[in-house]
RNA sequence: GCGCCCGUAGCUCAGCUGGAUAGAGCGACGGUUUCCUAAACCGUAGGUCAGACGUUCAAGUCGUCUCGGGCGCACCA
């Protein structure tokens, strides 16, 4: 709890006879600085009191006791508002962000504890469009916020590399690919075979039964199959650690579905060991129905298993491998209904971590005229967007700061840092139209916005040249605009508890836009390099603990602070 | 038909889990540079918080219903 609060609550408690969470849960924030600091509302009072809450808190701030740290009392309506010492105040702040640097945010609440983190997910043999930047940049920032918090964070590719689909490809590879055999075969050429497949299903649906008989011998596992489908997993794999590599993206591990084959046989047993199944329609069922759902599929009427069962093998292997104390399932929410299903099961078999498991799902990514569609072409290919985003941002370099130093690699930041911020800035659960024109503005609540402000406190640091330091007169820093800023800089790591709480990277882009701008109205309206010497001192210390978060908070969501733009 | 999600300024979104006068950005219009990066800053215009009823001292926020949009609902993942 907060040092002021607490002083707060144990002035109030005194007081009034309510407990000491009560008090805390009821203080508040004012919306006007002028109001103060902290307010504590009397309704709740009022009520049990049977006065009016105006009078009350009239009668509250009469009785009440300023302290050292709590300077002024003030009854405004049916509020107690409260008025901090800022001398003391910002002493606290910017000495502790000056001692943690990059620490100022983490905690230790996670140790001990290990987290998995099941993001992006892509499947092989198909590129990865725009429409893939959600789970993967969703997770890497849950990722990083837990790691933040201490937690022992597992980052897992599950990869979608097992299915009828690969029976699929290697009938069209060997009908219609293996002449070029020789050559280096990228997702192009995959994505290609993949559509010529079912252009001429369309005319020999026999090729379909040829398909999962493929797939049956690569389950068997068939040395040809076998060694094709790796072959494919390759050239995919490659291709997508290459834009992984872009934006920076990281995983502990690419398990994919292939690699559970081997479990499921054994769920499968388990599951009906807790007499959990039966048949209907020649399909191995968990039934739901009770729960108000429609049944799980474990097995089909061929007796192949389904996405749903491998999850549930998934689920138990990670258990046992990683003990996990959360398992997060960064997946669209169109599977909503899949991965309750699926946590539904894990119960009914017995397992207590099932309500430990979450899906961190998140809205659709379309155009405007509809849904993103790989069989339509209706793509905007991710790799593409990247470049397009790192050569608009090199326009702007070459217009507004040519001589700029490192132009190549301040563009990637910058560019890729764009795209990650708008991906990150509205919360999860909101569907997104792609607009070219939107990610690709750099002006206003964008990451290059953020990136700049950062570029331009590291520039003043340059020009002050000497190292900073906490033993400053504090009282200087008293401006509103020096204020505000302080006090969001204060709110950082409640910001990140907050964002890990609700799995919700938005938080911290919407609160380094706060920060950014209250730093940017503090420039505009004070010099910090000054002839006073003190007043120059303080204020690069504010600049610098600004500098600070900034960076901490830019790195959580995986994006690059250049210090120079 | 049933279930879940969404609806706040012309557009894109915040709104600190029910509190004081609903805030930003983009777009529009007007302004700021002999001064630390103008990718910035300031100002003006723009709102029946989809609608109705209810709970409450207090509702954009909670509940019910209606309308509108999206997504799911048995052998794909």
């Amino acid at each position: 709890m907060d040092y002021f609060i607490k002083t707060i609550v144990s002035l109030l408690k005194e007081k009034t006879n309510l407990q000491e969470d009560e008090v805390e849960k009821l203080i508040e924030i004012p919306p006007d600085l002028k109001m103060g600091d902290y307010a504590f509302p009397c309704y709740s009072l009022a009520k049990t009191l049977k006065s009016p809450p105006n009078t009350i808190a009239t009668e509250l701030s009469r009785v009440l006791r300023t302290t050292d740290s709590i300077i002024e009392i003030k009854a405004i309506g049916p509020y107690v508002n409260f008025f901090v010492n800022k001398r003391i105040f910002t002493e606290m702040v910017l000495k502790k962000i000056n001692e943690e640097h990059n620490c100022y945010g983490s905690g230790n609440r996670g140790s001990g504890k290990t987290v998995i983190i099941d993001y992006s997910s892509p499947n092989i043999a198909k590129h990865l469009g725009v429409h893939h930047l959600r789970s993967a940049l969703i997770g890497n920032a849950i990722y990083n916020i837990y790691k933040t918090l201490g937690y022992k964070c597992i980052g897992i590719n599950h990869l979608g590399d097992w299915g009828t689909q690969f029976g699929q490809l290697i009938v069209a590879y060997k009908k219609w690919g293996s002449e070029n055999a020789h050559k280096s075969y990228t997702v192009t050429d995959l994505n290609n075979l993949y559509v010529k497949f079912h252009q001429e299903t369309e005319k020999n649906p026999t090729l379909e039964d040829e398909a999962r008989e493929w797939f049956k011998k690569l389950e068997a596992g068939n040395p040809e199959a076998k060694e094709l489908w790796q072959r494919f997993k390759d050239v995919s794999l490659k291709e997508f650690q290459k834009i992984y590599d872009m934006l920076g993206i990281h995983f502990d591990a690419f398990v994919g579905e292939s690699f559970y084959n081997t479990m499921v046989e054994d769920t499968v047993t388990r599951i009906k060991e807790k007499g959990l199944t039966r048949i209907s329609e020649q399909a191995l069922i968990v039934d739901l129905e009770t729960y108000n759902m429609p049944p799980c599929l474990l097995r089909k009427k061929d007796d192949a298993t389904l996405y749903a069962t491998r999850d549930i093998a998934a689920a138990e292997y990670r258990k046992k491998t990683y003990n996990f104390a959360k398992m997060l399932y960064v997946v669209g929410s169109e599977q909503k209904l899949h991965f309750k299903q699926v946590f539904k099961v894990l119960e009914l078999m017995g397992y207590d971590w099932a309500n430990h498991c979450v899906h961190v799902d998140f809205g659709l990514m379309k155009f405007k005229d509809g849904k993103m569609s790989t069989r339509k072409g209706k793509v905007v290919l991710l790799e593409d967007l990247l470049i397009e985003a790192i050569e608009r941002i090199k326009e702007i370099i070459e217009a507004k700061n040519p001589s700029l130093e490192h132009k190549e690699n301040v563009a990637k930041e910058v560019g890729i840092g764009a795209v990650i911020f708008a991906d990150l800035s509205t919360k999860r659960n909101k569907d997104v139209v792609f607009d070219w024109d939107e990610v690709l503005n750099f002006e206003g609540e964008t990451g290059p916005y953020v990136q700049y402000t950062h570029a331009r406190l590291c520039s003043i640091l340059r020009k002050y040249g000497r190292p900073v330091t906490a033993d400053i007169p504090f009282e200087l820093l008293n401006e509103d605009e020096a204020i505000i800023l302080i006090k969001n800089l204060w709110r950082f790591p409640s910001i990140i508890l907050k964002a890990a709480e609700l799995y919700e990277p938005s938080f911290i882009s919407n609160y380094l836009i706060d920060v950014c701008s209250n730093l940017n109205r503090f420039y505009n309206a004070h010099r910090v390099l000054s002839d006073e010497e003190e007043l120059t001192m303080a204020r690069i210390l504010l600049v610098d603990a600004t500098r600070q978060v900034i960076k901490n908070g830019l790195h959580i969501l995986g994006i690059h602070a250049p210090e120079q733009m």
